[in-house]
DNA sequence: GTACTGCCATGAAAATTCTCATTATTGAAG
DNA sequence: CTTCAATAATGAGAATTTTCATGGCAGTAC
């Protein structure tokens, strides 16, 4: 499971820094229980130089975990064994993602101008005043432009996992209505298209008769 | 990128048809641009003799569209090309997800007992209030027990990505006092050991002096 | 056309989530 | 042991999200 990632290893802490000076890395998992030498001595190393390199930190689970665990340690993250994978996963991915968010461009359609880093959005170079969950659907309307998109995938989207028993599209319903609102209220033009029985489709382009 | 499915696949309808009627699926991605026939009529199919399985239909972005998305098509989802393999990928995933979550066990710890599926929690056999966010807070306590946690990974598990600005973490301590109060209540211990500067602990053992 | 059914729009109320200010606690330093 | 700075707990208020009720609209059947 290399879940799209490029990897290195190393199995003892020497080799460990030789590769950290040789090349440049977004993400490290450092184990705290190699053969030779303190691991946090490692973490201390890594982040004095790299401190754009995330450091996720792994420790055997024993008493020495809550040790480490209480010390100012400079790690991004800190995981006991045994752990899943999708958990380390995760963290990775999440460390990954901050990194990659940051200095991210703008997003524009039309005179609809949304800016991620900071959740502001313009219509007409006028603010408008979105909350996350409109903030959201609006980008992902935009990334999907000139499609269908069905009410499930928005949905799944902006919810995520607890749509099992609701099968109901009140909120995604509210949402859009207070989406389009806030638009057209800035001078949007309403770009959200109601499919019927199917879902939206945001395109520029004029309905069809 | 085979995301750790296991996939099979067909080129045209006829061969679909054939493999439908010989083996069961979780998933099947309808593509409706295939040399033969019309591809609703696979859909038909499907639905009539496979109502478990989930079915997503891609089709080509051409005037066809519209008429496919109002059609009441029996399809659990819809796509049109071209598409990410992100967005398809997300949407197998949903449908999956959905089928896996029926039926699910439940979670015990001690006196507290989790219904995932029912979003229903019970300490002591006496009903716990929870709402959303401090029900997935407790299942990933329980499921991450005798582990330290971090903030980092509580806040990411739980809010995914719009963590990038947001390096506070009240809305991390305010749930946290929110489940232990709720559980408290009715009459729990307080599993939630905090652990100073990192995160917090989920356990039965007894705090180290 | 009219009637009908199911889907969608919308405003308002209810519930949840988040923010903020205040107080308490921890661990370190003197 | 006392003091201090940083972290955590907590209650209350603000904002957001979700639910609910009502009315409107699309498409079908007649």
């Amino acid at each position: 499971m290399s879940e799209g990632y490029i990897c290195e290893e190393a199995t003892t802490f020497k080799e460990g820094i030789e590769k950290i000076n040789l090349y440049e890395y977004d993400c490290i998992v450092a184990d705290i229980g190699l053969p030779d030498g303190n691991g946090l001595d490692l973490v201390q190393e890594l982040k004095s130089k790299l401190s754009e390199t995330g450091v996720i930190i792994i420790s055997a689970k024993n008493a020495l975990e809550d040790k480490i665990a209480g010390l100012d340690i400079g790690a991004d993250d800190y995981l006991t064994k045994p752990f899943h994978l999708s958990e380390l996963n995760a963290r990775v991915k999440s460390i990954l993602r901050r990194r990659k968010f940051r200095g991210n461009k703008e997003i524009v359609f039309k005179e609809i101008r949304v800016l991620p880093d900071t959740l502001q959005t313009f219509a007409n170079q006028r603010p408008v005043a979105l909350t996350k969950k409109e903030f959201d659907l609006l980008i992902y309307f935009i990334s999907n432009q000139n499609k269908i998109i069905t009410k499930e995938s928005i949905a799944e989207h902006l919810w995520g996992d607890y749509i099992d028993t609701a099968d109901s599209y009140d909120f995604v319903y509210t949402h859009i209505s207070n989406l389009r609102k806030k638009l057209v209220e800035q001078g949007s033009n309403d770009y959200i298209q109601t499919v019927y029985r199917v879902g939206y489709k945001f395109t520029g382009d004029e309905a069809p008769q």
